[in-house]
RNA sequence: GGUGCUAUCGUCUAGUGGCCUAGGACAACGGCCUCUCACGCCGUAAACCCCGGUUCGAGUCCGGGUAGCACUACCA
């Protein structure tokens, strides 16, 4: 029978979304989209311990940021900032599901595949530093305070008493579990390695993970389990709670996926990497209130967001040919669980900013602008429209790889050089290069409003098309004929205008700034030079 | 320690027994372009973890090592 494809997001509110959580929504979202599938988010927030406010919003609205899209479950109300639940299966809250989860460890117990324990956490601490690698399963669970070595009666005193207790997955010893992953194939575990895990406590009545999660995707009706490889280890104990539950039969199928690694050395990539290493880990920056730190985010860094997407699809996944420039309809098109290689991959920064650079280069001059006007806002009191931002922006954005780099690369065509760069005067600017410029300034002066800047279209003795200015036919030839050099004056009138021997095109310099100004530099630059 | 997963240039990866003299991209390096700095273009260097086996033929299949990683909680 061909299920519908439904898949899901599941994230604990612990703190901001690690970018290795981010790539597994990423992954569910193509896979679910491709296939005309539903892409469910729920919250997995069970261990009340570690809940951290705020968490829940940011997780939204990162996926919301990134374009992301959550067809059911909890995600942002588009165009606010505000959570909406949608979908007949909720809640969408593990923490609001109790009721649920209640009837079902009850159904566990009653089949006999689950017990109830009163071992306190010291008394287990005590056991393991006791018994080296002691372990909590068919041969140790006799000698322990349960519902199978107590009296019912003295169980049920205990419960009714308010007695703290949890109850355990009674696992049977001696069976070979299978796992089939999507990824790695046939993974098969013995049950002795397993562990009568913890599923539901009464000290804050809520499930554990690995209960909740069978609960919940059963009744969400999950077709397809995407998540990261740490969850391998427990694929069959998730294995032998559906049989429990007698749910084998639409178990989802599961694809554990690599993991991101840390850039240098070995390990998961992990929060504290990011500012160790200088770079966001997290979508979006966060301001944990529990702890009090703040993590750098990539949208504050000014990352685009198609660019993250695409950077973290290309990690852990790759298509047939040499394509790595992928929109997300694209993405959706051609992602593929079979492509996703099964090793690790590490996390690598540059290549990022490579992305960045290229989805810079496609957004058009008018839109760098709109993001770049706040950036401009906080350096100068700009009188310029938002059209000339564009057309600095049109002769610089092929520099640099985020918005807000743009700055240092356009900051001369708003502000008139005060300070001459040493090493560059010390290259360019020449014991005659005072005189060359008074003699420019006589030269340009006599170049009218108008014809200051005209350019037209020619060729070069290559046959090329080129573009010539107006300025070029005014100035090259008094150099030639005073045999200057062009390089002597040019660099020297650079420093002028730029304050360094950088920037764009002269021509472009001074198309820009106006004769006026242009001179006025010159002037400017006369005076502070002598 | 136990269990599992994994293994191609520094990094991300292509590779599904002959198309591999191992391809692409990032980074690095060199050159070209040029009034500067960039961009761009061209080029260089750079890898099949080791040992066996199967096969006419192995990066590709099998076994064993080794290494890395993950898991081993009343966390997810």
């Amino acid at each position: 029978m061909d299920r519908r494809v439904r898949v899901r997001f599941a994230p604990s509110p612990t703190g901001a979304l690690h970018i290795g959580g981010v790539r597994t929504a990423l992954y569910n979202y193509l896979f679910a989209r491709q296939h005309g599938g539903d892409m469910l988010l729920r919250i997995e927030d069970t261990d009340s311990t570690r809940f951290v406010p705020g968490a829940e919003e940011y997780i939204l609205e990162a996926l919301d940021w990134l374009g992301i899209g959550i067809d059911e479950g909890l995600r942002m109300k588009k165009g606010a900032k505000e959570i909406e639940a949608v979908g007949s299966h909720g809640p969408y809250r593990q923490s609001e599901r109790r009721e649920i989860y209640h009837t079902y460890v009850k159904q566990l117990l009653d089949s006999g595949h689950a017990y109830i324990a009163f071992d306190t956490p010291e008394e287990l601490e005590a056991k393991r530093t006791e018994i080296p690698n002691f372990q909590y399963d068919a041969r140790t669970r006799m000698q322990m305070r349960n519902s199978l070595t107590m009296p019912a009666e003295e169980v049920k005193r205990l419960v009714d008493g308010g007695e703290k207790y949890v109850v355990r997955f009674k696992v049977e010893p001696n069976e070979d579990v299978h796992v089939h992953d999507l990824i790695r194939g046939e993974v098969v575990i013995n049950s002795n390695i397993l562990d009568d895990k913890v599923l539901y406590k009464s000290a804050d009545d809520l499930p554990t993970y690995h209960l909740a999660n069978i609960v919940d995707d059963h009744l969400m009706e999950i077709s397809h389990v995407i998540r990261g490889e740490e969850w391998l280890p427990s694929a069959p104990l998730h294995v032998l709670l559906y049989r429990a539950f007698g749910w084998e039969n639409t178990m989802p199928q599961f694809a554990h996926l690599p993991l991101l690694l840390k850039p240098d050395g070995n390990g998961k990539l992990s929060k504290r990497d990011g500012d160790r290493l200088g770079f966001p880990v997290f979508p979006l920056e966060f301001h944990n209130e529990k702890d009090g730190t703040v993590s750098s985010g990539y949208r504050e860094s000014g990352y685009l967001p198609e660019a993250v997407i695409n950077f973290l699809a290309l990690l852990g996944w790759h298509g047939s040919g040499d394509k790595e420039l992928y929109t997300m309809d694209e993405l959706i098109q051609e992602f593929s669980l079979d492509r996703v290689s099964k090793a690790g991959a590490k996390f690598d920064y540059e290549k990022g900013k490579w992305f960045n650079h290229q989805y810079l280069l496609q957004k058009s001059d008018e839109e760098l602008a709109e993001l770049f006007m706040p950036i401009l806002e906080t350096k100068v009191e700009s009188r310029k429209t938002i059209a000339e931002v564009a057309k600095v922006i049109g002769l610089t954005k092929d520099r640099v790889n985020f918005v807000n780099e743009l700055w240092e690369q356009v900051n001369y065509f708003f502000v008139a050089p005060t300070e001459y760069d040493e090493k560059s005067l010390a290259k360019r600017w020449k014991e005659d290069s005072p005189r060359h410029m008074q003699e420019l300034i006589a030269v340009l002066e006599n170049v009218s409003e108008e014809d200051w800047h005209k350019n037209y279209e020619t060729t070069d003795d290559k046959g090329n098309a080129v573009i010539r200015w107006h300025l070029d036919d005014v100035v090259m030839p008094w150099i030639a004929e005073h045999e200057y050099g062009v390089g002597i004056v040019m660099n020297a009138f650079r420093i002028c205008l730029v304050g360094a021997a950088r920037g764009v095109h002269i021509w472009a310099i001074t198309d820009v700034l106006g004769k006026e100004e242009t001179l006025a530099r010159v002037r400017a630059a006369l005076r502070a030079l002598n």
